[in-house]
DNA sequence: TTCATAAGCGTTATAATGACATTAAGTAAA
DNA sequence: TTTACTTAATGTCATTATAACGCTTATGAA
C-alpha cells in the first residue's frame, strides 16, 4: 500500500487527536524485550527507526479495541490482552523535528495534537509470530536492556510501562500468558527476575509462589536434560484468577 | 457568560475530542464526599443535575494542566495534586439520550467523539472553598454514599477511581493533604476507615502507622474537649516523601 | 464528686520473611 | 563404569508483621 492510498484509507474516520501506543513485553524464558516496528523501510533518514507499535483510534471502536487493531495491523499480533496504563498528552509529545518527517508521511494530519493512551501486555515470545504489515515493514522483539530512546515520547511511555508492570506484578501473579502451559518453578523464577531484573533466592521465592496455591504440581518431569529434571507446573487458572481479583496486598487492616 | 459567549470563547482552541473529568474526594472528618457540579441552573430537565467536573482541554495545554483548570473553572478550587486513574474512551460514552440537551447546551459540536481521562485527588473539605462559575453554577460535596449514578459514563468514571484510591492507599500513605497540619492519630484513622469504608482496630492501626515512621509527635494535644485529650502529630514530609518513592509493598523478594 | 467520652496502651499466638548450604537426579565425558 | 558436571530440590532459624483482644487514663460536664 502506498503512503498516498493509506493516508485515504485511514483519513476517512481516523480520529486526528487521540491514538493508542502498545507495550508488548516479550519473555524468551530469559530476558524480557519489547516489540518494536521498525519505520525504516517505510522512511529513510529518521533518527531513530524504531517505534512503539502506535497509531491513531477509528471513532468506531473503543481504546482496547483501537489497541488490538493497531497492534494487528502493525505486528501481526492478535489474541493478546491488552491493560491501559496510562494516557500522555502534552502537547509537544509529537512535535520534535526529528519526528516530523515520518509523521508528514503516514498521517494526513501532522501537525494535530494527539493524546495517546497507553496499553501493554506481557507474552511468550515463542507463542506468536511476527506478520506486521500496514506502515511498519518489520517489527522485532528488542531486549529491553538495548533500548535507549525511542522517537515522539516513545521512552517515557515505555518507561512508565515498566513502572506499572513491576507495581502489577507486586500485586498480583503473572505468568498465566507468558510461561507455557506446562512450566518449571526455575523457569517462573526466571520470569519474576526477568521483570524485577534482579536475583531471587530460590528458596524463598518456591515457598511464596507454592504458598499462593495458585499451580498445581503435575507428574510430568523435564527428559533429556543433563541434570536433574525439574518438575512441571500449570496454572490452576480458578485459583489464579481469584488471586487476581483480590490481589494479594499485605498492607490491609 | 451566556451559552453563546461561552460556546464562542471555548470553540478557538478547544480539542472537540478529548476532555477530562476530575473526582475530587473530600474530607470532613467522617465520610467522604465527592465534588460535584451542579448543571440544573444551567439547563433544565436534565436526568441528573450533578456530574463530576470535567470538559473539553485546550489544545496548548497537557492533561494535568486541563484537569487542574477545568476544576478551577468548574469549582473554584485550585492548587489540588491531581493524580490520572485512567483514560475512558467508550464510542457511545457520552450519547445517551438524556445526556444530548446538556452537551447541545455546552458545546460547539455536541456529535464529536470525546475520550476523557480521569483524575483524582483527595482533600480536606474545611480547607477549601467552592467558587463555580462557567457552565457550573453550583459545586457542591456530596456524600459518596448517597451518589446512585451519573450522567454520561460518570458513574463508572468514579468508580474507578474508588478502585484506584483504594489500592493507592494499601500501598501508600495518604492524609498529608487530608489532614490538617496538625491532627490526632484517631483522625487518620478515621480517613482510613472512610476510604476502606470499613471499621479498624485502633491498636493495630497506631501500631502500623507508627512504625511506618512517617509522623513526627508534637508536644501539643487537644484543648477543651470533655475527654482525655488527644495528641497531636504532623507529618515528617521527608519521610513520607520517601515511603511515597518507594511504597511499601510486601510482596518482594 | 461522679459521669460520660474518647485516648492510649500491651500481650500473645500465628504467619510471613530473609538469610543461608547441602543433597539429589540425571546426562556427558573419560 | 566411574567421574564430572549441571541444575533441581529441600529445611531451619531468627526476626518481623499480623490479628485479636479489654482495661486504664485524662479531661469537661453535670
Amino acid at each position: 500500500m502506498s503512503n498516498n492510498t493509506m493516508k485515504n484509507k485511514i483519513n476517512k474516520s481516523l480520529n486526528p487527536n487521540i491514538s493508542v501506543d502498545c507495550v508488548i513485553f516479550g519473555f524468551d524464558g530469559k530476558e524480557l524485550h519489547v516489540l518494536l516496528i521498525d519505520r525504516e523501510n517505510e522512511l529513510k533518514n529518521v533518527v531513530s527507526a524504531h517505534a512503539l507499535p502506535g497509531n491513531l483510534i477509528y471513532d468506531h471502536e473503543n481504546l482496547n479495541m483501537a489497541a488490538e487493531r493497531v497492534l494487528k495491523e502493525l505486528t501481526g499480533l492478535s489474541n493478546i490482552y491488552l491493560e491501559q496504563f496510562g494516557a500522555f498528552g502534552e502537547p509537544n509529545r509529537i512535535k520534535k523535528k526529528e519526528d516530523q518527517p515520518w509523521l508528514k508521511a503516514v498521517r494526513s494530519n501532522p501537525n494535530a495534537r494527539v493524546v495517546t493512551v497507553g496499553y501493554y501486555s506481557l507474552i511468550r515470545m515463542s507463542d506468536y509470530e511476527l506478520n506486521p504489515s500496514s506502515f511498519a515493514k518489520y517489527a522485532s522483539w528488542i531486549p529491553l536492556k538495548d533500548i535507549i530512546n525511542l522517537p515522539f515520547d516513545h521512552f517515557e511511555i515505555l518507561n512508565n510501562s515498566i513502572d506499572y508492570l513491576r507495581s502489577n506484578t507486586k500485586i498480583r501473579p503473572v505468568g498465566y500468558n507468558l510461561l507455557p502451559k506446562k512450566f518449571t518453578l526455575n523457569e517462573m523464577q526466571k520470569l519474576y527476575e526477568a521483570i524485577f531484573n534482579k536475583k531471587i533466592d530460590n528458596r524463598n521465592f518456591r515457598r511464596k509462589i507454592i504458598n499462593l496455591d495458585i499451580l498445581d504440581k503435575l507428574e510430568e518431569k523435564q527428559e533429556g536434560v543433563a541434570h536433574k529434571p525439574a518438575n512441571y507446573y500449570q496454572f490452576n487458572v480458578e485459583k489464579y484468577e481469584s488471586h487476581i481479583e483480590k490481589g494479594f496486598f499485605k498492607f490491609e487492616f
